[in-house]
DNA sequence: CGGAGGCTTGATAGACTTCAAGGGTCGTGG
DNA sequence: CCACGACCCTTGAAGTCTATCAAGCCTCCG
């Protein structure tokens, strides 16, 4: 199996050969909208987010980047940055030129593999979050981010006692998961009414997370068990 | 640069090779949700979509395959097939065995390379798909997906005086955007009334693709630029 | 010619947004 | 240590967009 975390893998010996620490304060932008990125950062402490910015005003966030994590990979094949990247916490990382990954993907079979690798998981992560977007209500879409954003906390050993850091803003909640600020603040009060949730001070905290997922989540339905779904009219169609 | 069809490029070598054709009706499944995909699919004519549905009947449909599209790279990395894959339209393609992909990507760098590439374009244009799932109305959705199925089948040379073959239901159309049956019929209306294009018999035709593209457009704003754009309240703030 | 799927339209309902105002928290400078 | 300002959170009221429900018609294919 090709599994999730091979590029980080081969990437680490690029990091102890020639990676360099960085520094970014809170607001800083690791890359600029239409700016060229010289260098791939692999996140060792503080949090980024990814985002677009429209000409009235409203913006979307298309991706938060954790402790653990590469930004950004897509560098390599824009000649601009299609999107900018902000520290929304301080970041420390690791720095590799970009030159070096060049050189590294065309010559070695295994990193271009393993860049391969886990630009396809994250392609498949991004898409179930799309048909989250697309097709499920407010809570739903909250309760899959926390979820999501509390288990790569785990994963990267990030959290005690069933709790993590969490800096994002009401507003960065809304801008990722498209709905207003107001409507989170909203839902965010019901969820921690019926005790899915606790989210004070940059904190958070989740009493059940098998209830959680459960609750506000993910059933899909196999293609093989097509019957015994309960059929609505509209949307409801069966393509097959 | 490392340019889009790269990993076509790459992948051309496999398929003289060791490529067989094959064919699917109509409602037929590529793969289905939860199956293990033993080939990977040049799609020569044809289309086909890939979606997800959810246990009350509700649909998403992530992915358009046209011909020339690779389907689906993504199969490498995972044990089962997240989603479904299903013929729109019958369907012709060149079959390239599991097995040969896997073992070229673990020793070929150039072809490596190419499937890297193309999993980071394919990301790229998926992220900026979901900042109009999350941020523009219904009208935007549907202009920027036609665009989008327009300039992919004149790029393969499948667009006559304008033209071009257009397979997609109203209801796919509501699958692909997030929204209902009902409200694409009554959204496309009003994009007929002011002649941003025609669509009947399963064709398609726009009259003038610039302005299809920019009235229902993407202006995304530039972050050096932030200080002109006029501030909402609410989701206007900027991070910086 | 019949039937199924797709398109269209109107009426009603619901989810979410916008607008607006007030209060809390935290860091900073006097 | 306190005061101030910036930012964030919260709540209510009103409005908009989009979904849902339901019915009728059209088109295509067997």
């Amino acid at each position: 199996m090709l599994t999730q975390d091979h590029s980080l893998q081969a990437m680490s010996g690029l990091i102890r050969e020639s990676g360099n620490e960085v520094r970014f304060k809170r607001h800083d932008y690791l890359v600029r909208r239409g700016g060229r990125a010289d260098s791939i950062f692999l996140l060792q402490d503080g949090w980024a987010a990814r985002y677009s910015r429209m000409a009235d005003g409203r913006q979307h966030i298309s991706h938060f980047y954790l402790p653990g994590d590469l930004c950004d990979l897509s560098w390599l094949v824009a000649a601009q940055a299609s999107q900018a990247v902000i520290a929304l916490t301080p970041v420390r990382a690791v720095a590799i030129t970009r030159d070096l990954v060049e050189q590294r993907l065309g010559s070695d079979p295994a990193f271009a593999q393993g860049v391969a690798v886990d630009a396809l998981w994250r392609l498949e992560a991004q898409t179930a979050w799309m048909v989250t977007l697309g097709r499920r209500p407010a809570a739903e879409r909250l309760a899959q981010l926390v979820c999501e954003l509390y288990l790569r906390s785990e994963q990267r050993g990030k959290t005690v006692d069933g709790e993590c850091a969490f800096p994002l803003s009401q507003q960065h909640l809304a801008d990722y998961t498209g709905m207003s600020a107001v409507h989170v603040c909203r839902t965010l009060r019901w969820m921690r009414g019926v005790e899915l949730l606790e989210l004070r001070r940059r904190r958070l905290r989740i009493p059940d997370l098998a209830l959680l997922a459960s609750t506000c989540g993910y059933p899909i339905v196999d293609d093989m068990k097509t019957e015994s779904a309960e059929p609505r009219t509209g949307s409801s169609r069966v393509y097959a």
